[in-house]
DNA sequence: TAAAAATACTCCATAGGTATTTTAT
DNA sequence: ATAAAATACCTATGGAGTATTTTTA
């Protein structure tokens, strides 16, 4: 499981499409339903019951969603606090 | 940046050296000489001072260590979080 | 000179694209 | 008939391996 997989799982379960959810990611639609079932397999569990009219999330699929939420904010905040390190360690030595 | 990014980063972190980390990986030595670069490239940010003799954190490095970790613990937690709704939801079931 | 990281190179797995098919309304 | 997901197929990016070089204590 690499981050990418929770980034298109994300952007599915927010836009119940994927064909919305690959415009939103600027890919393509195919490579959207590739990594989702991907993710799918890997974790054992249908994250989306879907068909081609309707896409909803499952049960277990919303609980996934919020631990996915939190995983991407974490690493979104890993990052900025690394930024903020070295802005602090470039101020503390320019003074 | 992808999980396996920070994987390979914990792993140095907490070998301090290279050939243990891939070791501890089950990866090459240069996958991990890869990686890390790619991620400190990434970051704009070096996460270790290294020569041929020692491996050690920088400042910054330190700070990203923490974050590291948990956004890896976040996608551990978010993942054994689905396999605990699908046993819930398959004892509602079969009850 | 020894031990470890970095580099060079090659290969291949797979992410992703285009085209097409399937499916449900 | 339409719209969206799934599938087939192909390409190419980049992750990873082996061999080698560089570095420094």
């Amino acid at each position: 499981m690499e981050l990418r997989h929770l980034r298109y799982f994300v952007a599915v379960a927010e836009e119940l499409s994927f064909r919305k959810a690959a415009r939103r990611l600027s890919v393509s639609e195919p490579a959207v339903s590739q990594q989702v079932p991907d993710l799918e397999d890997e974790l054992g569990q249908k994250l989306f019951n879907r068909d081609s009219r309707r896409v909803e999330l499952t049960e277990i699929g919303r609980v996934f969603l919020r631990g996915a939420r939190r995983t991407l904010a974490s690493a979104k905040e890993a990052v900025a606090q690394a930024q903020e390190a070295a802005t602090g360690e470039r101020g503390r030595l320019t003074i």
